[in-house]
RNA sequence: GCCCGGGUGGCGAAAUCGGCAGACGCAAAGGACUUAAAAUCCUUUUCGCCGCAAGGCGAGUGCGGGUUCAAGUCCCGCCCCGGGCACCA
């Protein structure tokens, strides 16, 4: 049915979307300005699989797919604002990507180095860290990422890392609990101290990094990163150096959650800085060239992993820290570290202190004394955006044989991607093959010269897009400041969890770089968060990777397009993984159908002019569901059960509806289209025109509910014996206490329960409950 | 191991502030309409026991305790499922 294979509508996006729409409309009626764009994929990757594939131009093959969804979105009824298009393939908006990457250049931001990257043999690319997810490419889960030595761009997220954990405050009411908590976790602050360890015998030393100090008296060996910049250098013996790299090798065959810590002896000693004592210098499997500075000292007595290599090697186990109101443990004979803070012991002048005083006077001591200092890590490390695909952004950079690397000017942007590129899947970046774009004569001595070749992640462009939509068609800047000063930080922001560490930090990033740029003003993206809950399908979760999607096609075709959006609002709440049940779709499509008669059955008018009871109860519970419904968006977005009161609204109507007068009747229909068009907006628009409107429904007022009208005759009081539900009275709201008292105890069904026993209390809640208390 | 969610009928779920557990929908069963089917409309439907029946009694929200007149909801201790992080020094 397609013209192409992949790009279906996964029902991920129209549960995002169903949450966002209904929203955006009620917001809408209810008078707000509202500018409610969607975004959509970038479609880096399927664009190459299907040019590789088909031998289609990605580009074309991405346009295409981009207006495909664009006709979806349109056909399930969602509200695209088409003058706010913005396509992330198209020039006009790469272009400000490059813009960007300069500007970012010109502040040391961006920047290039070799270094060891994530390389995913399925993508031909490389990845960044966020794009790694348990060892393995984000969009192939069973593909094990490669590590390569590489010259990549990296944006520098690390400058700002501080400031996007500080800011996390601003957003601890808006964000989801969780996502902060994975954030939090992926930037990873820890607080501690830098200390420096000569070689014995060498002029070198080695920094390591510790956050507790306080234990540095129990440090019995050091430990290297296999790929530590100095183990060449302390490991001169061929034979030790095959040793080494036959311990990666073992390493990599491991399973990554569970690897067995392996060790190598240098044969090299460090000098203690505090106790001027010899330990020797290790090579480990376990210590991280990412994190810190790649080498530790081993305080076995202290922390688990050091413990377990400690013991493995043979390397003595010496403790110097003692609990509170405890004694020192034997180093020979403990079974487990001692990992809490405590007391210090046989660690010189500082015997005594406690861990939290000795962290700071020794890491003084350190630093006056030349040998080290505080220091605070992250664990996150800076974004590497070249990418070896043609889909992207061109990096605007020249390489010169004379200047080096030369930034193109920003009056020669954009760097147009060439088209017709033949796409090999050959591992290099395929613009490399086109020399047309590849030639350039250097735009600062003029010499020939070469083009970088890599384009940028496509994560980039998903880390503005949305600003563009407050100014779609600016072509002297990415946006006018103005248009998003009124309009950011987003208020609402809806989308899947799966992007917490990805576009969320990302965004977060960019937003605080265009801040110090000077073209917007907030310092965060959006205010609130919403994360909706996964689709579930047959047990799994429904994802492009898995192939397990469900095209809303046939759905569209059989049911129409509100019942599917309307079914993904009914099965679960937004924030609740949502199980999809395609039976579930024909119940919506049934109560549509019931509405949309009810409503055209009567459209052409009643004959009844007397209003009665019927007319009472029927109005009373119209407001009643305005109420609720009005409540479910204002608070906590539970629409379906907003979808169940409307289902119960019309049970009613169908109950009464013989007796019903004109007037009411009227009401009635066009209160029900207006409390439908969030959720089925194709139904209520054209039940909206049945009624003889002739404006677009979502443009109408919100209907206001009386409180008076929607309040109930009576109140029916449960009444409780032992707290066991024995009977209901009736009784008008506000009757006092003593007088529901009297009827309960009196209540011929309650009476029995009574019988032989003494009241010892009677409970009563006006309006709400009685419970005698009998023994 | 650590951090988040979640566990309620055959199924998706509801119970918003501690106050009638199972709203609404699916599936199933029965009835009306129909030559018939579909569609539609109406009824029944947590489980067990008693009753010809109307109805009645009891149990019940993962398990075990606790607080309370009253617990799906609060507290303590567990179990299971999903997600995230995981040698981060």
């Amino acid at each position: 049915m397609l013209p192409y294979p992949s790009g279906k509508l996964h029902m991920g996006h129209v549960r995002n979307y169903s949450i966002g729409d209904a929203l955006a409309r009620y917001m809408w009626m209810r008078g707000y300005n509202v500018l409610h764009p969607m975004g959509w994929d970038a479609f880096g990757l399927p664009a190459e699989n299907a040019a590789l594939k088909e031998g289609r131009d990605p580009r074309d093959w991405t346009l295409s797919n981009i207006a495909h969804m664009k006709a979806q979105m349109q056909r399930l009824g969602f509200a695209f604002d088409w003058n706010r298009e913005v396509a992330s393939c198209e020039p006009e908006y790469y272009r400000w990507n490059q813009w960007f990457f300069l500007k970012m250049y010109e502040r040391g931001l961006a920047y290039r180095k070799e270094a060891l990257l994530n390389w995913c043999p399925e993508c031909c690319t490389v990845l960044a860290n966020e794009q790694v997810v348990n060892g393995c490419c984000w969009r192939h889960e069973t593909t094990p990422v490669e590590q390569r030595a590489m010259q990549q761009w990296f944006l520098k997220t690390t400058a700002y890392a501080s400031e996007l954990l500080d800011d996390m405050r601003e957003l601890q009411d808006g964000w989801p609990e969780r996502v902060l908590a994975m954030q939090r976790n992926w930037i990873g602050r820890s607080e501690g101290a830098e200390v420096d360890f000569a070689v014995d015998g060498l002029p070198e030393k080695i920094r390591v990094f510790t956050t507790r100090i306080d234990t540095i008296y129990g440090a019995t060996c050091l430990i290297l990163a296999q790929e530590h910049p100095l183990v060449n250098l302390l490991v001169q013996d061929e034979a030790e150096r095959l040793k080494i790299k036959e311990m990666i090798d073992a390493t990599a065959r491991q399973d990554p959650g569970n690897i067995q810590k392996l060790g190598l002896p240098t044969g090299r000693c460090a000098v203690h800085p505090f106790s001027g004592s010899r330990i020797p210098i290790w090579i480990g499997n376990f210590v991280l060239m990412g994190y810190g500075t790649g080498a530790i000292m081993a305080v076995p007595a202290h922390d688990e992993r050091d413990f377990e290599f400690c013991r493995t090697y043979g390397i003595p186990v010496v403790p110097v820290i003692r609990p509170e109101d405890g004694a020192l443990d034997d180093g020979a004979t403990m079974q487990q570290p001692f990992v809490d803070y405590g007391v210090v012991e046989n660690s010189g002048q500082w015997s005594g202190l406690s861990s939290a005083e000795a962290r700071k006077q020794m890491a003084a001591f350190a630093n006056a004394n030349g040998f080290g200092n505080e220091a605070i890590t992250y664990r996150i490390k800076d974004w590497g955006i070249s990418r070896q695909r043609y889909w992207g952004t061109p990096i605007p950079i020249v390489y010169c044989p004379k200047c080096g690397i030369v930034p193109v000017p920003e009056k020669d942007l954009p760097v147009h991607l060439p088209l017709g590129v033949k796409i090999t899947g050959q591992g290099k970046s395929p613009l490399e093959t086109v020399e047309s774009f590849m030639n350039v004569s250097c735009p600062r001595c003029g010499a020939a010269a070469r083009r970088e070749s890599d384009t940028m992640d496509t994560f980039v462009d998903s880390s503005w897009y949305f600003y563009r939509y407050c100014d779609p068609r600016n072509d002297q800047a990415p946006f006018a400041s103005d248009a998003i000063a009124y309009w950011f930080p987003i208020d609402q922001y809806i989308g899947g969890v799966e992007h917490a560490i990805l576009h969320l930090i990302y965004s977060r990033f960019w937003t605080k770089v265009m801040r110090d740029i000077g073209i917007v003003r907030n310092s965060e993206p959006a205010k609130r968060l919403f994360t909706q809950g996964m689709v579930i399908k047959d047990g799994a979760k429904m994802s492009k990777s898995l192939g397990n999607v469900v095209s809303p096609d046939d759905m569209v075709a059989q049911f129409g397009a509100d019942s599917a959006r309307m079914y993904s609002l009914f099965a679960a709440p937004p924030d609740r993984d949502l199980d999809w049940q395609e039976d579930g779709v024909s119940g919506v499509n049934r109560f549509l159908a019931r509405l949309y008669r009810f409503v055209t059955r009567k459209a052409d008018g009643a004959e009844n002019t007397e209003t009665g009871d019927a007319d009472r109860q029927a109005l009373r519970k119209l407001h009643q569901t305005v109420r609720k419904i009005t409540n479910d968006f204002d608070s906590r977005w539970h629409f379906n059960t907003s979808i169940a009161s409307l289902m119960e609204l019309v049970n009613e109507l169908y109950a009464v509806e013989a007796k019903l007068s004109k007037t009411s009747l009227r009401q009635i229909c066009e209160t029900l289209a207006l409390l439908l068009a969030p959720f089925a907006p194709y139904t209520a628009q054209d039940l909206w025109d049945t009624l003889g409107h002739t404006d677009p429904v979502f443009r109408h007022p919100w209907p206001q509910y009386d409180p008076e009208l929607a309040k109930e005759d009576l109140a029916e009081i449960p009444v409780q014996v032992n707290g066991k539900l024995r009977a209901h009275i009736h009784a008008a709201f506000g009757t006092p206490r003593e007088q529901l008292e009297a009827l309960a105890l009196d209540h011929e069904r309650v009476k029995p329960f009574l019988d032989g026993k003494r009241v010892s209390k009677v409970i009563v809640v006006p309006d709400r409950l009685v419970n005698i208390v009998a023994k």
